[in-house]
DNA sequence: TTACCAACATTCATGAATGTATGTAAACCC
DNA sequence: GGGTTTACATACATTCATGAATGTTGGTAA
């Protein structure tokens, strides 16, 4: 029985841990709280005395964890930089995408989000994600326009479309075909391929080295601001 | 009090709206046979006349109804035809955009297996069909491969992964935006954008006219099988 | 060493959902 | 037109998750 101020954060963190891969497993709704505390070595006195209830260990749970649409809206949420809106965008979700491959936490808390899709707990935190995406990547798209990038083929409206659905999409087939891909790999070189197609140069796609057009510039300044950004929003 | 036997179908089908409606709004586990049952003007003892429990009601649901994936499948099921199979991929996928687009009953179908993904119930019934429409996708892109038809620059695999995310990706971003955008018209110009690039010939994508490449021979032939297909599949 | 508090475990009350058993009125059949 | 079956409604038993109340023990400060 450990009764020490720092075993008792312990027990909290194999409380979250238990609860991440149980609501992964079983959903959330059919994850119950005794299985949850028996996971973790514990009872459920000990989770009701960390937490108020089960709405309370969700967001706990996703509060330590930063989601790849978190992530991106991070990287490139300030519009300060004169940089190239479109390379900028890939740039960021490109590394998302890495660290999502690597990071099994972050895909269960991914496939938790999702599956709270309908239910009444996570209607809104997953709905004002993805709003916010959805208009960060439309602004992005916008600006793009505006600076002549965007081919004319393409109204903004669609370019984030398509945009949006090649990320997200990427990810829930990555995890539905159980990892039957390298999602990085591929996703690399899907949206470099999406992203030139939106170019109103045309990006150069027609060079068929595989690794998508040249680097343009303000690629290492997009990096960088990339990683300014996710730091400022990791927990402590 | 209906108690004539047309009656009773009726009483059926009213239980089974009420349930697609109610799972779709709340999730399925968050909807109880109460509320159905009471939104279906009925009691649960109708309910349990009809129906032996919660599952075989999804079944029931799901048996009504053909998803966009099962479309999809029963268009390019079978193997005999020596058209073009990116062709006929496109056609048959696009096809089904434009009956999910006006199809309430489909959309709520779609949300409900999606939601679905975890909970033990409907885990195998997704994947099994994810499964099926990945493995169909792979074969495909294998013969296109084949006959010359995919650029070099692909794998059939990555070809596959690719119009997958598309596919899955725009329906689920379609749901999420709330009908943000028309997805038959955004869908079109997406889906023949991707297979033209993942054309050995470059698909011509370089005209700029919107409308995608200029109709293939076969084009009509995959139309034609896609309607005979769906019409097998459709319950009687 | 004593008193107190943090960190749990245990027990209990409550409500909610499910499933089953029984009641019943209308329809159907001979 | 009387019995039988159909198509429900009603009532009840059971299970189960939640949350609150209470009990217990080890650490810690005075």
């Amino acid at each position: 029985m450990r009764r020490r101020k720092d075993d008792s954060e312990q027990t909290r963190n194999a409380i979250l841990d238990a609860a991440e891969i149980g609501f992964c497993d079983r959903g959330y709704a059919a994850t119950t709280l005794e299985m949850i505390s028996r996971a973790a070595g514990v009872t459920r006195g000990a989770f009701y005395w960390h937490f108020r209830d089960k709405a309370e260990l969700l967001a706990a749970l996703h509060a330590r964890i930063l989601l790849p649409q978190e992530q991106i809206l991070a990287a490139i949420a300030d519009p300060d930089g004169e940089q190239d809106p479109l390379e900028l965008l890939s740039c960021a979700g490109i590394e998302a995408l890495r660290q999502f491959e690597v990071d099994e936490s972050r895909q269960r808390m991914f496939r938790i989000m999702s599956d709270l899709g309908t239910g009444p707990e996570g209607r809104e935190v997953q709905s004002r994600l993805d709003g916010e995406l959805r208009g960060l990547t439309r602004r992005i798209m916008q600006r793009a326009r505006d600076q002549g990038l965007l081919h004319r083929d393409f109204t903004p409206h669609e370019a984030a479309v398509f945009v949006q659905v090649t990320f997200i999409g990427l990810l829930g087939e990555w995890l539905r075909s159980d990892k039957g891909f390298p999602l990085a790999g591929f996703g690399e070189k899907l949206v470099r391929r999406q992203l030139a197609v939106l170019r109103a140069d045309g990006g150069g796609w027609a060079d068929a080295g595989g690794a998508g057009p040249r680097d343009p510039p303000g690629r290492g300044q997009a990096a960088a601001q990339f990683s300014a950004g996710t730091a400022a929003l990791l927990p402590d």
